[in-house]
DNA sequence: ACCAACTAACCGAGCGGTTAGCAAACCGAC
DNA sequence: GTCGGTTTGCTAACCGCTCGGTTAGTTGGT
């Protein structure tokens, strides 16, 4: 018994929802019904209501879980850092991270309007706490000197406007390797705050070296190493029968 | 007779495509209903059907107002820029303008994927020959050396997505008024590609002058003219009727 | 015998889109 | 002017379809 009973279905979760999350972020939420995911999955609709409790909360579990990288990456760009710039960059680059993870293709936080109220308030809560300390670190950069002076402010909106945009344009099947394009974004984004820009960045992201510079943060780990387990279970297709009245 | 009949037409037209825009970029495309668009303007959805086919076409108008604003951006750009990296600004910063002016919320490119093939594939053509241009640009402006050496795609990539970000946190009652938000986000990406970075930007928005540098361009001025003439007609209240079949 | 996992079939709601009909504006003929 | 016919702009009502969500019932492991 090697994966245990619990395991297997938190492994089918965490499958059901990165089937959600590459489908929100390539068609949309409301262009995405609850039957395409299913089938992608090889499994009926109903099935689906075993994982979760409705199509929302699916889209919750995504922005819950982009959250969580979101303050894990802070966590460890606070300790790791050395200065005010080191800092953000690092946290920044731990975002992009996961935004470009093939196996876990993030939720660019783009659709908080179709959350529930509650679901929503709660994202916006954490959200703006995410953006506050990033704005935080921004001015700690400025005091340290590693910051040019700027608007902490706009300055979060441009580089979160540009990390957020990833999704609509990356392709894991691409020339362009996610720690490539991690590493790259990172260098970018250091240039354009630092107090002291480079002189010049890379030419042709696509040779850079791909080391795994920022390990992705999180639960993320667990999902790679299970999802390329070989054969889960899968529902078997079964013969048609008629639903009669009592 | 002021307005001639078909100005009027148009000039409700663009009523209609700008109420659509704001929803659909403030919901999404899916989100949003055609009743939603007509109650907003105080009709009923059927009274769309005379101004565009369907509900797809609106979209498609969005898009098209929207790469529209960008060529004409470009070729500003080329005819003002003095070097690659002038030229690079100035296209944005009249993108920018366009997607921040608080009566035709502009459409940030976001989803593409609702329209319909035929026009999905002009969109994107028309999208891959603005992003080589400004690519182009780019390119420039490292030849002619006010550009700092890096990969182009990817710088393309950052800026656009920073700016089509813009629609997602941008309100028109908020501090920042449009002019200064484009002046501020003109000095960012300057400096995030200037060979010759400033030592320092301006450190509150709220701040900079409102000097209109960058005149919208295209269609845009037309409808800020016509949108705030008085009461245009609008349908009155029918009394109820009962379809009988003939 | 039991329980978790799943399917087939169904339901109500809301959507995009259509239709029939009304009314005011318009327009040449006289 | 003004009178009929046509056009334009709109409403109320309806239609078919798809979606999220539910239910009853089957299956296979323990």
């Amino acid at each position: 018994m090697f994966p245990t009973k619990e395991d297997v279905h938190g492994i089918k979760r965490q499958e059901v929802l990165r089937e959600a999350a590459a489908s929100f972020n390539f068609k949309g939420y409301h262009a995405t019904s609850l039957t395409e995911i299913a089938t992608s999955l090889g499994v009926t609709k109903a099935a689906l209501y075993h994982y979760f409790p409705n199509k929302n909360s699916l889209l919750a579990a995504c922005f819950e879980q982009s959250m969580d990288v979101a303050f894990s990456s802070l966590e460890r760009g606070r300790k790791q850092g050395k200065n005010g710039r080191d800092r953000l960059v690092l946290t920044i680059a731990g975002y992009v991270s996961h935004l470009v993870d093939e196996l876990n293709c993030g939720v660019g936080l783009m659709e908080e309007q179709a959350l529930e109220p509650g679901d929503r308030s709660k994202l916006v809560r954490q959200r703006d706490r995410f953006e506050r300390a990033l704005r935080a670190l921004v001015k700690d950069g400025i005091e340290d000197g590693s910051v040019v002076h700027c608007d902490p402010k706009l300055a979060i909106f441009v580089i979160l406007g540009a990390m957020n945009w990833v999704p609509k344009w990356f392709k894991p099947s691409g020339a362009w390797k996610p720690e490539q394009l991690t590493l790259a974004l990172s260098q970018i984004i250091e240039r354009a705050l630092s107090s002291a820009p480079a002189a010049a960045l890379t030419t042709d992201v696509g040779t850079l070296p791909m080391t795994v510079s920022y390990e992705p943060v999180g639960r993320l780990s667990l999902a790679r190493r299970v999802a390329t387990l070989p054969g889960l279970p899968r529902a078997a297709p079964q013969k048609k029968i008629k639903a009669g009245g009592k």
